[in-house]
DNA sequence: ACACTCTCTGGGAGCGCTCATATCGCTGTT
DNA sequence: AACAGCGATATGAGCGCTCCCAGAGAGTGT
């Protein structure tokens, strides 16, 4: 069976190829009796456009980017990047765009591939995720007049983005260990060079002057957000004996309670343990973990929604949407 | 800076077109000195092809499509799949081809988009996931002309497929237990409409009647993979006082062993582990766990693969290909 | 009755490539 | 000196759509 054209669908239908097109394109002008019988031949036909053809002729293809940098590329199991992705799929969907997926294992590609991605026409626009704030490719993308969406802090002017709010969240964490009595509270963090690791340093910084404390070189300790380097960030700070930590991932904030565990203390009788993420395996961790929930696929979505807006309208002024992260509070805090 | 064209590119070199799309495409026949001046002048500009009218023209688009079905998208944390996506991302990018992603939340879903993403010409070539055997997406897909490779055996005649040895894997396991001693394996599978779930129930009872035991039902019980139906399906099982757990998962293996920790009871010293993947955060349990390591992103390239070479020849006999699995011997068994 | 509007439909042009075919300028041969 | 033969390059056609404009009817007002 050989491929169908519009062509050959109007004349089944009797009618040219601009009413079939209109018909598919859900334009107003086609009487609803011509419409009908349109409708009847794609449907016996199973007809569907071309998309290289309808992409050439429009300009538009109906494919977004999602672009995950290289530094992240060995922490993809890590359940933020499945939540996002669903979030943005569930967004792409919505628009009837499809997804591409960028995945890059160093620099060096990001800038090999980066013009082929850019330039060839072939996207859109694009979400790009998790880059260090001022990242090299990022900085690229914004050059170009590609659409670009951000998910997390830029640190680039002018490109929208959306966030969660890692502030707020960090803030919330140290009100609550300062107000449930934790005096000695220690901080796990991700990498510095990192929106999320500023944010919500600087969110638990504030939170803790709010009751006139501070928190001491000694009672801080970074990961990469994975599980392992959380259990070796808390041995770093066990010489220290803080009553409480927060941490800045689900998974760091489990690599911590292991290692309390493994000196032989408890949660939260000893050492009381916020997290950050809200993932389940949180729920089924002993003892289960009080942790700052963010809504990951919320963000993918409302990245391709931004995205969107600006795809209809080039000159939408530029507005970051930061959405809230609310405290889970379970056994470990 | 409007986009610019093969013409333009040609005018600036003082060459046609065509030389143009010679030098891009690396054929042959062009003069080194010409190739050189078109070269330059494509990378001073930083002329890339227009993805769209390539395609349009050469009826190939460089887009290979993962499905992933609806049943498993609540599984999408699973970090298989966060494997699998980047074993095909990389073997994508070996044949230079980009990744777009299909996720479904409905079977409804997937009769929707089916069409679409089958018949627009959009994609190259599939590869569909974890599919229960004989999936209605996978065998209306494998109807049309439209490439297509299974990762998992796909029950459709004439699927090619890339799977790793289930089969052999759970043998293995079998054998293992019983050789150290273990007399009443217990089993902990992942659903039976399943091809992964029916091959590693298949491979243990074979592997249990090496040495004339067989798998009562009592010492069965069945889960969806996650860590929690682990859990659950383990209260099951503990009624029945087996001495070794044989899990078709990591995390249903840590979901048991979380159970069985629950019930007062010590791995592996009252009941050992076996489980199935050989994910890292096996590495870091407690105890840590003995598994079975399957090559979840090997399998990922190697459809990519095996669907490159469907695309250059298409009437390439169709050789499933297995991948070995391999016991990693480490606390919990 | 006429010009005029308005709605609906058809056809031309062109998007930027690839592919097949035509053409050019050489060399080597007789 | 003329021509075949060959590699390198240019040209034409066309991929299947969208967009724009022209034209056909049908309806309206005078």
């Amino acid at each position: 069976m050989a491929r169908l054209t519009l062509e050959d669908v109007g004349a089944l239908a009797g009618v040219s190829r601009s009413t079939v097109s209109r018909v598919i394109n859900n334009e107003s002008s086609v009487r609803p009796e011509v419409r009908a019988r349109v409708e009847a031949v794609i449907s016996q036909t199973g007809y569907a456009p071309n998309a290289a053809a309808r992409s050439l002729a429009s300009n538009r293809t109906g494919v977004i980017g999602l672009v995950i940098p290289s530094h992240v590329s060995n922490l993809f199991e890590d359940p933020y990047f499945a939540r996002l992705i669903q979030g943005v799929t569930l967004g792409a969907k919505q628009i009837s765009s499809t997804l591409t997926l960028f995945l890059f294992e160093s620099e060096e590609e990001e800038r090999e591939v980066s013009p082929r991605v850019v330039e060839s026409g072939f996207l859109d626009g694009v979400i790009v995720t998790a880059t260090r704030p001022g990242n090299s490719l990022m900085r690229k993308i914004a050059s170009t007049d590609l659409p670009l969406v951000a998910i997390g802090r830029p640190g680039i002017d002018g490109v929208p983005y959306v966030d969660v709010d890692n502030r707020a969240g960090a803030f919330q964490a140290a009100t609550f260990l300062r107000e449930h009595g934790y005096e000695r509270c220690g901080y796990i963090g991700g990498p510095l060079n990192t929106s999320t690791g500023e944010d919500r340093l600087a969110g638990f910084i504030d939170g803790l002057a709010e009751f006139n404390s501070a928190l001491p070189n000694d009672l801080r300790a970074f990961g990469d957000f994975s599980e392992p380097s959380g259990y070796d960030a808390m041995s770093e700070l066990l010489d220290h004996s803080p009553d409480a930590i927060f941490a800045a991932s689900d998974g760091m904030a489990l690599g911590a309670i292991r290692r309390i565990h493994d000196a032989g203390l408890s949660v939260p009788d000893d050492i009381a343990v916020i997290g950050f993420d809200g993932f389940t395996l949180g729920e089924a961790s002993e003892p289960s973990l009080t942790t700052l929930e963010q809504p990951v696929s919320a963000t993918g979505s409302l990245a391709v929604e931004l995205l969107h807006k600006m795809l209809g309208d080039r000159s939408t002024p530029f507005t970051p949407s930061v959405l809230p992260v609310q405290l889970i509070r379970r056994a470990s805090a």
